[in-house]
DNA sequence: GGACTGACAGATTTCAATATCTGTCAGTCC
DNA sequence: GGACTGACAGATATTGAAATCTGTCAGTCC
């Protein structure tokens, strides 16, 4: 017996066996049998598989946060760093599908798996989005008057390049043409927004 | 022996046979149970099981195109007419999906099935979207130098509510809300946008 | 003689027996 | 005595043999 287990070093394993044998494939044994314990010891750090996975999916999940975070110390106006705030966040996703296709197939499984976890990740990412434009409202750029609401309405817009669900499209040969011509669009409008209380503005 | 049998006996049969069954079960043998003839005879009028899935499909969707034909002579707005034209559509396959969700999973999975069925009928409705920006550019109320990529870049935009993947949120009590802050943006973008040579124009 | 049948080969799906996995816990071992 | 093991019950997944389905075509029937 050389160190004691750590929950850090399961995670750790967990990670490299859903690499190795893919999500449907990755059992509780597997990485015990990794870390050369029974896998009752897993069971002593994370009270169920599903619990296991969430903690893997979120540390992952956390890495992209970091990764993402808005940098306003650039000198450029809001609209391009909400251009290359949304172009990074693409290039991440695309190249992570296009690189490691199945290892991507497999963090889209373990986030849809749980409710919690999606939320969480589109929650913070929408949260650095609205500080984005709230730099541009702060400078007269844009123009609305619900920053939260319509940093969504950009998530929303924009899903095409962000949710797994579209990854298959991410390998067009026109698919950055979309992307500007959608991102042009919606940064058009954020010169110009306002979101109707009823649906009366168009 | 009653009548001859016609394709178009057929393809309703086939409709009924994946109404009833699904597309996982339908067979062609349902189908020929179910016209009181043998299966070898559907073959004389669909050369196989896939061509004649797709012809049941794509009668579908025609019906479809037929429904969001676009309409200029009510005195809208451009801007209220691509407003409608999108609620109109989002209605249509969101009640499909909310009334009767076994169906529409069907014709979901009947459209995936095919690699030009998805392709034609996505560019038949970006093509009445081009006309309505058309409209609107010529009466100046867009601003827009390429109006087919325009229009495309619109569809993009509100791919959350068309595209069947997201089928699943549009049960979320706040998706009109989602909807009109994201169409509101895309009208605003509308008015002003310009589609960049290069990335150059944020 | 042209529409239809039904038997057929190969491909696909179903189903039930078998194996493996998850989560628990009494017992072992420093 | 606290970390770990390994046997266990119930749930889930795998497998391969049997059944069904797809697509063909020689033959039947008006």
């Amino acid at each position: 017996m050389a160190e004691a287990l750590t929950s850090e070093a399961i995670l750790a394993a967990t990670e490299e066996v859903l690499r190795r044998y893919g999500p449907a494939k990755a059992t509780v044994v597997d990485v015990a049998k990794a870390l050369g314990v029974s896998h009752g010891s897993v069971y002593r750090h994370f009270p169920t598989k599903a619990a296991l996975r969430e903690a893997v999916t979120r540390r992952w999940l956390d890495a992209i946060h970091v990764a993402m975070e808005p940098r306003f110390d650039q000198g450029l106006t809001a609209a391009e760093t909400l251009r290359a705030w949304l172009q990074k966040l693409f290039d991440r996703k695309r190249h992570s599908h296009v690189d490691e296709p199945e290892l991507f197939a497999t963090f889209r499984v373990l986030v849809s798996e749980s409710q919690n976890i999606p939320e969480y990740h589109v929650d913070h990412l929408v949260g650095q989005v609205a500080r984005i434009i709230q730099a541009g409202v702060d400078t007269q750029e844009f123009v609305t008057d619900d920053v939260p609401k319509t940093a969504l309405a950009v998530w929303d817009a924009t899903e095409k390049f962000h949710h797994p669900a579209h990854a298959q499209e991410w390998g067009d040969p026109h698919i950055q043409d979309a992307f500007d011509a959608v991102v042009s669009l919606v940064i058009a409008g954020l010169r110009y927004n306002r979101i109707p209380s009823a649906a009366g503005d168009a």
